[in-house]
DNA sequence: CTGTTAGCGCATTCAT
DNA sequence: ATGAATGCGCTAACAG
């Protein structure tokens, strides 16, 4: 090591060392057009030696991409984002570009405040799952945004931010349509955090579903965390007439509910069939194993990526008009039947 | 909304609009001294108005701090890595910064990759779980970082780099020697990706536990999926001295190996004991609930971002002499006795 | 093929 | 309390 405190040269320290100008160590950085054979050596060896990497800032400066997108996420911790985040980062990286992730904890305050922060380091893009899908605020923010924003898991309302969704309201449907078809007739809706869109859709492809089929709606939305997802299976079990089959809306919500079945010693599909929305890495380890409805996860971290990086090379983004219809992709979700339902022989669990 | 094209305001804007001088407007948004309460108010609602956020990046070019940190992990996808990405995420965003995350796949090219883009984006500090510790090129990189990186989960070889860890060591040596103190003698040791840090460090204290026991070590580091778990416990149940108990070395083995007992109908633990390393989401679910050694990975994140900032502030870093000891901290690990280990009542799973 | 120069947006002297 | 001028590192005219 020959530089006892390391630090960042400039193009300025290259050209010298070099005995060139800047512009020359300029081209070569970025290609090496126009530059004779013994220039480009001898500046690529002096770029070497110092470890010279160009500074970013610089180039933003002067009006260059900045090469990094921005993603807001309610957690990252979450599977479900962080394969999401995961997906895009693929697509990022292959355009050669840097994602910064800030986390939002679905809180609509630190979500603006992330927003803010993203927009002074100019990135390039953003791709947000909101916080609140009806959030004005945050609506009329995107909408001043210089550069293309994806929203996903999620949809932003009243804008022109288009949207790569799962269909909730139709994989909620199929799933209480298949538990109908196998007889169940009291089917409970169990969740929490009954304000985020996905929640919404999926409870109103439940009720619509329910409706079609002449059943009653019974939906209880108390369900945070295991202790409170036994209490409500106790309540609703003894009641006078106990449902025979549980919807979970959520990933968590259905591990909650399992183990509290396995708590209560419900025998599950016996006494009570479990569907749940979200697959999770065990579901088809455990016994019985939970049938879920599956979303593409991956697939919409990558939409959306791909999506973003189209608007930005659209040098017609600019133009959007309020007239313009809001692009909204909705992917299919997937029924996985596995012996939770009870509909299933255990062989074919997958 | 007013303007059809957005676009980013500049401080001359601000200034021009609120007809001051482009220092007032700096004054302003630096915290507002000096300057006269009208002209606040009045700088104030132009910024507002025209949404203006700084450019950060003329900032960083003033030789600013860049307010972002990098972080290299092999991927996000991983709940270990995702779940430490969160905990430094918190920290880092306590510290008014952002987060730059980026994926090695464990490929040592892409990881050097990543560290050149973020140099170019001259984030200030780095965070990473070395994809090999003992990279000499990557080593020699980082000693001639100019801003300060502590690694985590994995130490980076021959450096000053200070590096926040498990004691993978004594964690799987404790399992271990819980295992035997229980009876079991013929502990075979299940594994794959030999050639990472953690990896090597559990064997080794898997090893020293048998040796201290004067018993047989039995390691096989072939498994990658669950066909490759199943043949392998296929081979070492039918062999002529079958083992009574495994230690799996890692989340997703842990997955495997229990995926392809349930599958081969062996049951766990009377037939065969098992003790994974790493815990997992539904780890206590399962039937039986699988014993593990428990690492403090949200810790790991934390104290990893924490000591990343304590650097960052500590103006004699740049002193790092050759001879300084190499700062390394190892976290405890924690035994979570559930019931795959046979020595544990169901009642006390936890 | 190569060098000189201006300016991106901002914070920072130094005046006033 | 305020403003004018300078320069951070780089690229893009432009000139040679």
């Amino acid at each position: 090591m020959r530089r006892v405190t390391p630090f960042n040269a400039t193009l300025a320290d290259v050209a010298r060392l070099a005995g060139v100008g800047t512009t020359t160590v300029s081209r070569v950085i970025n290609g090496g057009e126009s530059v004779s054979p013994e220039t480009l050596a001898r500046v690529l060896a002096v770029i070497e030696e110092l470890g010279y990497q160009p500074n970013q800032s610089a180039r933003i400066l002067k009006g260059h991409r900045a090469k990094t997108i921005g993603l807001i996420v309610p957690s990252i911790a979450d599977s479900f984002f962080s394969s999401c985040a995961e997906a895009a980062q693929k697509i990022v990286r292959a355009h050669d570009s840097l994602l910064i992730v800030t986390v939002s904890n679905n809180d609509p305050t630190t979500e603006l405040e992330s927003l803010n922060v993203l927009t002074r380091h100019r990135t390039d893009g953003l791709l947000l799952a909101p916080s609140d899908s009806q959030n004005e605020k945050l609506a009329r923010l995107l909408s001043q945004m210089a550069v293309p924003v994806v929203s996903f898991d999620r949809p932003v309302s009243n804008e022109a931010v288009p949207s790569v969704v799962s269909d909730n309201f139709q994989g909620a449907g199929a799933a209480i349509r298949h538990l109908i078809s196998h007889g169940y007739k009291r089917i409970l809706c169990l969740g929490g955090e009954a304000d985020l869109y996905t929640v919404r859709e999926r409870i109103h492809g439940y009720r619509e579903a329910m409706r079609e089929a002449g059943l009653p709606v019974q939906i209880d939305l108390s369900i945070t965390d295991q202790l409170s997802a036994e209490s409500a299976l106790r309540k609703h079990l003894s009641a006078a007439r106990p449902p025979d089959a549980v919807f979970t809306l959520k990933n968590l919500v259905t591990i909650y509910i399992y183990e509290a079945l396995s708590e209560l010693r419900v025998s599950v599909p016996k006494k009570l069939a479990l569907f749940g929305f979200d697959d999770f890495e065990l579901a088809k380890t455990l016994r019985p194993a939970v049938s879920v409805v599956q979303q593409p996860i991956e697939a919409i971290g990558r939409i959306a990526a791909e999506l973003l990086f189209s608007q930005m090379e659209d040098r017609s983004w600019q133009k959007r008009s309020p007239t313009s219809k809001q692009v909204q992709i909705k992917l299919e979700t997937r029924l996985v039947l596995r012996s939770s339902c009870g509909c299933c022989s255990h062989g074919t669990d997958q």
